[in-house]
DNA sequence: GTCTATAGAGCGATAGAC
DNA sequence: GTCTATCGCTCTATAGAC
């Protein structure tokens, strides 16, 4: 802690805080770093104390983002649980992360507008992904003949567009079925229990 | 046409068409009507002749691709076919339009971010959606115990998050995926497959 | 209709005092 | 560390000639 209860935090964390919801908000170029250092209630200068510029603020933000959005995938899909419950859970424990943190989402995908940023091929999360148990479990089930065969760029690209899609397109979708925030929530509590019955009924149906 | 053969269609077209490509690859922030401009092959006060601002031109380009968008998905929901070949139908054909259109769902989306934007609540999305034919096949076959029985919105979310989703996640899908374009439009035909498939083995699944 | 030139505002960044 | 003041650039928009 610093001296007095100015019931805030050190000047540093509360520019990030500031800079990732502003940046979460309107994206890179709507965010203007006038608007962040009002928000954090400190002058430009200061900013740049900090980061050196808008683009290293963002970055650094970004970079923070991607890491929670993707860390917490892949361990998921790095779980030593069998497969059933293992959709249950992916889609139970995303959805909890994307209620508490709405607007990540987005952010990260409008990064990846036009195939644009590099700068998440660095983390190897190709292979990562490639590699993950679940790819083998998902090969081993079909070759028992519990499940149908599925390429596992399939299955993943199910889960998370049942479970992200909703938060991405989610203004539309909230003025579409009249929801507000507890409509919201309620909506998507209903998803944990569709879209993994979903997933099952696709890969336990007898082809 | 105007006089000769400059391959060119008429300067209007010519700048809407520009407008097009850089808003739906920089998103409104993004997109420096210099670009356009220059994209366009014409100056900037030349833009500004034809429509009053950025922003007004913005919306031009908006609100027509905003109608494609929905009118393509709601014309599909009223058809009169049943409910399952509908499935099939929605999935293959907004595949093929998205396929023709890949920038149009992030462009959409990215507009309605943080709820902004009411130029799209005069048009009655949402009665027509609310009252679409969709609706009623999805409560009758459940009577009929066809199929168990689900939200509409349930049902239109997970398709369009099927659907949709890939588009929006492209850069990243094709990173993980080492997709390039043609890889990424055999993903998609794949998906024409598999989305029905599992929206009905769910639909149709004794519970 | 189309151009050049430029106004006028907003932006990111820094110098320099404290 | 934090501030005020300001620079220099980029952006949108318009005036005015052709």
């Amino acid at each position: 802690m610093k001296k007095m209860a100015e019931l805030d935090q050190d000047t540093e964390t509360r520019i990030k805080k500031a800079a990732e919801k502003v940046f979460m908000e309107r994206g890179y170029e709507g965010a203007k770093i006038r608007d962040i250092a009002e928000e954090a209630k400190v002058n430009i200068a200061l900013l740049n104390y900090y980061f050196r510029s808008k683009e290293q603020l963002f970055k650094s933000i970004y970079t923070e983002t991607f890491g929670k959005f993707f860390g917490q995938m892949v361990t998921m899909l790095n779980e030593e649980i069998p497969l059933e419950v293992k959709v249950w859970k992916i889609v139970d424990q995303y959805t909890n992360f994307l209620l508490a943190n709405p607007l990540i989402p987005m952010f990260v995908l409008t990064v990846h507008r036009t195939g644009g940023v590099d700068f998440f091929k660095d983390k190897n999360i190709k292979e990562v992904i490639q590699s993950a148990l679940l790819t083998k479990q998902l090969i081993e089930e079909a070759e028992k003949g519990n499940i149908r065969p599925i390429k596992p760029l399939h299955f993943i690209i199910s889960v998370m567009g049942n479970v992200v899609f909703p938060f991405v397109a989610r203004p539309i979708l909230a003025y579409i079925g009249d929801l507000d925030e507890a409509g919201f929530r309620e909506f998507m509590e209903e998803r944990k229990k569709l879209v993994p019955e979903m997933i099952m009924a696709y890969l336990k149906q007898r082809s």
